[in-house]
DNA sequence: CAGCAACATTGTACGAGGTACACTGTACAT
DNA sequence: ATGTACAGTGTACCTCGTACAATGTTGCTG
């Protein structure tokens, strides 16, 4: 097994943390010039992520990349923890946000998932941080605002408008989760998905009985063959938006004002 | 930021853990006998992992337990990803498999639900672990078939099913592990959420302009309010599993011979 | 302008964790 | 009886985060 570090944001001091998010410095510098700024170890950080995953984020890597010593970057940010925030929060901020104000509420939401699966393509890394905690910066704020917006007029009261978008963010972060995760292993495993399944089959077949299993054997073969592999990221996505539209409709179309669902694709 | 290790399953050589899952051993013993088990290395990371989490899983941590010296445990397994392996086919082989022949299809749906959360009740750890190629052992047969016998016969085509289980295991597995999430969080920064926004509020008052994010301060709040915490496991939960029966609704309750939705709750 | 205090940067080093490797001793098959 | 396969052990290496002390630089204060 490889172990792929799953980082945590928010774990440091947190008054320190959100004075970083918010780039709150006071100027008084003393001693030497700095030779770098948050923003480049931030983004050399994120670039690294990006081209190579989150493991590849080491302080010594990170360090090396900016031609500096690994504990040079402790003067910068506190620690490795304080640096996903600020790369989290630094992530959002980029986001595009698609302006879909007077559009059909599921054209609204579906803005929202692809936006945020955007995300999750630039930034594979960021769907495996946990944010039970969420990084409070300007990004984040921009990124919160701008989601709840869509759900607005909509008839839903404040907490539904809360846990709508929660529930549709923890469903395309899943998803990129799961893709990311695909990924990996098909990346450092040099075993792509049907090698894997040749490799297990024999033996499987062996000390599987289909006899026991009646309904995984038809069902895993049927799933297995319609999207030639175990698992279909971009399908899992498809039919999950759907099943949200729809769950979403319950709550919103009974409203008035909403026009139904004439725009149900 | 406090490193939690995200382990994944199945990363070694893909004959040898199968054969273990399965325990399919060929008898021909020479040298001295074992003086443990599989089962009892299985059974003592997984005890460790449920009383402190998976951190404190370390090949160190689960010899010392059973009064070996760390590199003994290499004979009964090859590495810690198939201990990892191993540890979740057997949480699967444990779990409690309530029979819903003949009821409703949302009650059914909602057992489903219900047994994996006691799952990742049980064994928190589970939940962090990311099976995008599961570990096929016997214990995961098990639940796979069981699980998808829960959709089987409500009209919906193989492909169908596995795509509904797949979509309402992600939801359960996307909450446990936000809620475990949240525990790590609270247990190892020795703040809880309370204090956590204590600390924060001074200082985001200060950089927080409520005026540029309205929406978010709005709904931040009530959504603050009405359960006591930035996130709240159960809630986001209970919500999740009534926007999942309603969005199989329109796959399911189209199909004759379902009784409509007047099991709805 | 001198000198001090604050700060940036660096080198060294520790401890945790997975596991490779070589060695010792045991028990079964011949 | 003996050799071989295998269980268990001790030592050691590598990677990673980061503590600590030393060195050097800058700007404020007198």
């Amino acid at each position: 097994m490889v172990v792929v570090p799953t980082e945590r944001t928010s774990a440091g001091d947190p008054i320190r943390t959100l004075q970083l998010l918010w780039r709150d410095s006071t100027e008084r510098r003393r001693g030497p010039r700095r030779g770098l700024s948050i923003d480049a170890v931030v983004r050399v950080a994120t670039d690294i992520a990006d081209a190579e995953g989150l493991d590849a984020v080491t302080m010594r890597r990170v360090a090396q990349e900016l031609g500096v010593v690994p504990m040079t970057l402790y003067t910068y940010v506190p620690g490795k923890a304080e640096l996903l925030d600020l790369m989290l929060d630094a992530a959002y901020a980029g986001m595009v946000h698609t302006d879909t104000t007077g559009q059909p509420w599921r054209r609204r939401v579906t803005a929202l998932a692809e936006e945020n699966t955007a995300l999750f393509d630039l930034h594979p890394w960021a769907a495996t941080i946990s944010t039970s905690r969420p990084p409070l910066g300007p990004g984040q704020m921009m990124k919160y605002e701008h989601e709840l917006s869509a759900f607005d007029g909509l008839g839903l009261d404040d907490v539904e408008m809360d846990d709508c978008l929660t529930y549709l963010l923890g469903f395309v972060q899943a998803c990129a989760r799961a893709a990311s995760d695909a990924h990996t292993a098909h990346h450092d495993s040099a075993m792509n998905d049907q090698q894997w399944w040749e490799a297990n089959a024999p033996l499987l077949a062996r000390v599987f009985d289909e006899k026991a299993y009646p309904t995984a054997a038809r069902v895993g073969a049927a799933a297995g063959a319609a999207h030639g592999s175990a698992y279909d990221p971009d399908h899992a996505y498809a039919f999950g938006l759907r099943r949200i539209l729809d769950g979403f409709a319950g709550l919103i179309d009974d409203q008035p004002d909403n026009g139904g669902d004439s725009t149900r694709t």
